[in-house]
Order: structure tokens, then C-alpha cells, then sequence
DNA sequence: GCAAAAGTGTTCTTCGTACACCCATGA
DNA sequence: TCATGGGTGTACGAAGAACACTTTTGC
């Protein structure tokens, strides 16, 4: 069989889908990055992600891959840029279409240090292969503009979680503090969390201290004030 | 010569741009297409756009073939999805990347009725080639909410301009009312229009009433802001 | 002269922000 | 018992929203 059996009157680039899948563990910002069986880079760190089939869409791509390299289908996934340099990938001209995703880290299976899916935290990244380090930036960038005006956090949280956990981890997007009460008065009075039964798991985060309240998104409400009024999340 | 001479291992789908170029009469926005001389669609209008070269971006795509189909360059130019549904392009697979794009009316050769180039307002507009009116939907959507938090109005506008015909600006793409104290005072407590001394040409939509003042954008002075604050225009 | 559009200020309410103390828990 | 983290309320200032009358111009 010809190796070469696909064949254009003019050249194609390769179309493939890479996704920033963002995680959040009670303290830091984590990145699933999956380590390369085969050339080029390979051994590197990458994003996952992979070349698109001709009877799939990108959207359909990007997460039949991530099942393929993580073994889990993320809920939200987000379109945000398209890389096409040129040199991008050594092997042929290839069009990436970035995503990216957020998932709770307790959804994902954690691979741990030996397995070829991994979680690292942003401040200690590998080196990236292709132009992944250049995707990445654009994802968080991305993610810190949308976190404003979009109830993004939650899908970073566990189903139950506190408030305390809930401003460590817009503080740990946005790089700055806030006040708890301000933060606190804020988020409750919006209207989409509400007080809940269950408990939660400490977090590695707190040592000390009295057990905090338990809350839970309350997606309907916000869904209910995407037509009237309008959520914001800022400080 | 062989016109099937370019042949790959993997089947690959065609790269194409596509962008929905925004204009301001000073009443009503406006689209500016172009009609299909070719099959499929021929005859029909459709977003400018066009396929990929190996030796161009996809930024340096949709700038050339907008500058092929309409003979400008305009300078903002922003990417906002990727179109990949399977069966989107009769010929072949197309992944489109789509833009969009906002200009001063008056920059742009404005196609007369005979042209293949030509401005239609929102509500008029006619069948459109592919999925482009879908692209040309999204487009609209993400301009709405952009409006909010980027001055990117003042892109659509001439150098000088009057704050009646700004509002009608934002009122337009909107789709509200404001009143315009208010209105006034927020734009000018920003600080990014300051008066002008320049004459504007009265618009269409001025039959009567006080000759306004003229302002103008200080880009200078938003840049500034985006650092410090945050410019925000929301009503 | 009349209709249509533009200029101008004030009041009230809402929201953001700054700020201090007590309580519960784990080491 | 002490250090750490979590719960709670108030007062001030800034920004948003509602609101009416006068002036100019084109017809």
C-alpha cells in the first residue's frame, strides 16, 4: 500500500488540536501536561492533543485525544486561539487549534510520577515541546481575562467546597490578595453559591483553625442572571 | 503537470480564513461582503476569506485576501473561532479560521451597487455562501461582549467624531438605549476622548438640532489605563 | 414657528472598600 | 497555650441611575 495515497492539487497543512487542561489543588494552579513516546520531542513534556481525523470536528478532536492520553472527558472546554507558524511542528507545516479546559483534580486519574500524564504546578514547569510554552501563556492569559465576567472558578472546585478554598483559588489565578470579608460578601451576595450540608475534605491548606462552612454553585441561578443582570467577579 | 502533485500519508483537511469586516454608517451597523465569482455559491455573497498558503500565517492569510477582495488592510483585525464542521465546504474538507474586523467607513472603497464588494446593513442581509452567516452570528456575539470592557467602538468611528454619534455607536451594536448624560459623563470621566478642534461632516442621521463638538480617541491614554484600573464601559 | 437634536447638574441609591474582634481547631 | 485560619458588621466614598429644561438648527 502507497504511503503517500492522499494527494491535493494544492498543499495542505496538518490540522491538529492541542488543549491546556487547568487544574486546581487547594493552593496552586496545576497543569496536565503528558510526556512524548515518539519524535519529535520525544520524552518532552507536551500538552495533549493530536492530529484531527477527517470525520471529526476540532471540537470532537481535542477530546477524543484527551481521553486517549488522560482517560477522562472534561465538561468544559473552550476554544481560544490558533497557532499557525510556520515552523511550528518540524515534520510538516501544522495549524493547531488551542483549547482549554478545567477540570477538578479529583475527577482526573492523578498520574503519578511514573505514569505519562502528570500535574505540575506553574511555577515549576518542564520544558515544553513545539511551541507549547507559547499555548500555555495564552491559555492563562485567557483564563484570567474570562474569570472576571464568567463563574469559571467553580469548574475548578470540587461539588462542595468553602469559601476560603474558593478565594485561594482566585487568588491563586489572578496573582493578588483580597479581603475575606469584601470577597466573601461578594460571592453570596451574587446569588449563585448557596450554604450546603455536606462536608468537605480538609484541604492540605488548612492546618489550623475553625471547620469552615460548605458550599455549592448553584449553576441555574447564574444561568437564570446571564439574561438579566449580569455576573461579575471582580475585586 | 500533474494536478494532483501534493500527496501526504494522512488525509488533511484545507485551511481557510474567513472574516466579518464591521462598519458604522452612524445609525446602523454594517457588514461588508463580497460575491462569489466561482462555484460553489457563485453569485452569492459571502464573508471575504480564502485558503492558506504553506508560506503565511493565518493572520497573513485573511489580511492578504482582504486586501485581494476589497483592496484595504485594516488594522484591527482579531481571531474569534474556528468553523470545522465536516461537511461545511461542498468541495472538500475546510477548517476555517474566522476573524473579524472593524473599520472607519470611510477608509474603505465603498463598493457601489455594481461591485463585487458591498456594505449590507444587519437587517438586510442577503443568503450567504457556506456557513457564513453562522460565522457572521458569532462574530456579532463576541463583538457585543467585547464592547464592554475594550474601546473598541472608537475603531469603527472617524479620527473626530461627536459623542451623540458615539452613543449611537454603542446603542447600535447593543441593541439598548442610554441616556445621554450619563452616557457623557462616563466617556468623558474616562478620560480616553478628549474635544477636538476639528469640524466633523455632519451624518445622515443629524436632520436638525445644535451642531455637536467634536472629540477624539486618545489611544495614548487607554493604554495607560489598562495597566492602573480598567476601562469599562458598561451601561 | 415648530420639531428634532444636543448641551448641561443634581439627587438618590448602590456598590466597593477599608477595617477589628472573637472563636474554633491542631500542634 | 498559642498560632493559625475562619466567621461576622459598619462606615465612608465613588460610581451608577434617574431625571427636565434650554439652545440651536433645518424645514
Amino acid at each position: 500500500m502507497n504511503r503517500q495515497q492522499y494527494a491535493y492539487e494544492y498543499p495542505h497543512a496538518a490540522v491538529a488540536t492541542d488543549c491546556a487542561v487547568f487544574g486546581f489543588d487547594g493552593q496552586n494552579i496545576k497543569i496536565l501536561l503528558v510526556k512524548r513516546g515518539i519524535e519529535p520531542y520525544k520524552g518532552l513534556w507536551a500538552l495533549p492533543g493530536g492530529f484531527m481525523r477527517m470525520n471529526e470536528t476540532t471540537d470532537e478532536c481535542i477530546r477524543r485525544e484527551l481521553h486517549e492520553e488522560t482517560s477522562f472527558l472534561p465538561s468544559v472546554i473552550e476554544q481560544f486561539a490558533v497557532f499557525s507558524a510556520i515552523d511550528r511542528d518540524p515534520r510538516e507545516r501544522v495549524v493547531s487549534v488551542a483549547y482549554y479546559s478545567l477540570v477538578r483534580q479529583s475527577e482526573v486519574v492523578g498520574g503519578d510520577d511514573a505514569s505519562d500524564a502528570r500535574w505540575f504546578a506553574l511555577g515549576a514547569l518542564p520544558d515544553l515541546a513545539f511551541d507549547h510554552k507559547e499555548i500555555l501563556a495564552k491559555a492563562l492569559q485567557t483564563l484570567r481575562e474570562k474569570i472576571h465576567f464568567e463563574p469559571i472558578g467553580f469548574d475548578l472546585m470540587d461539588r462542595y467546597f468553602t469559601i476560603p478554598d474558593l478565594q485561594r483559588l482566585y487568588e491563586a489565578i489572578l496573582g493578588v490578595r483580597f479581603d475575606r470579608r469584601n470577597f466573601m460578601k461578594k460571592i453570596l451576595q451574587s446569588g449563585v453559591i448557596s450554604e450546603s450540608n455536606e462536608g468537605v475534605a480538609a484541604p492540605a491548606s488548612r492546618h489550623a483553625g475553625r471547620t469552615p462552612k460548605s458550599y455549592t454553585f448553584n449553576k441555574d441561578v447564574y444561568e437564570a442572571m446571564k439574561g438579566n443582570g449580569r455576573f461579575k467577579m471582580e475585586f
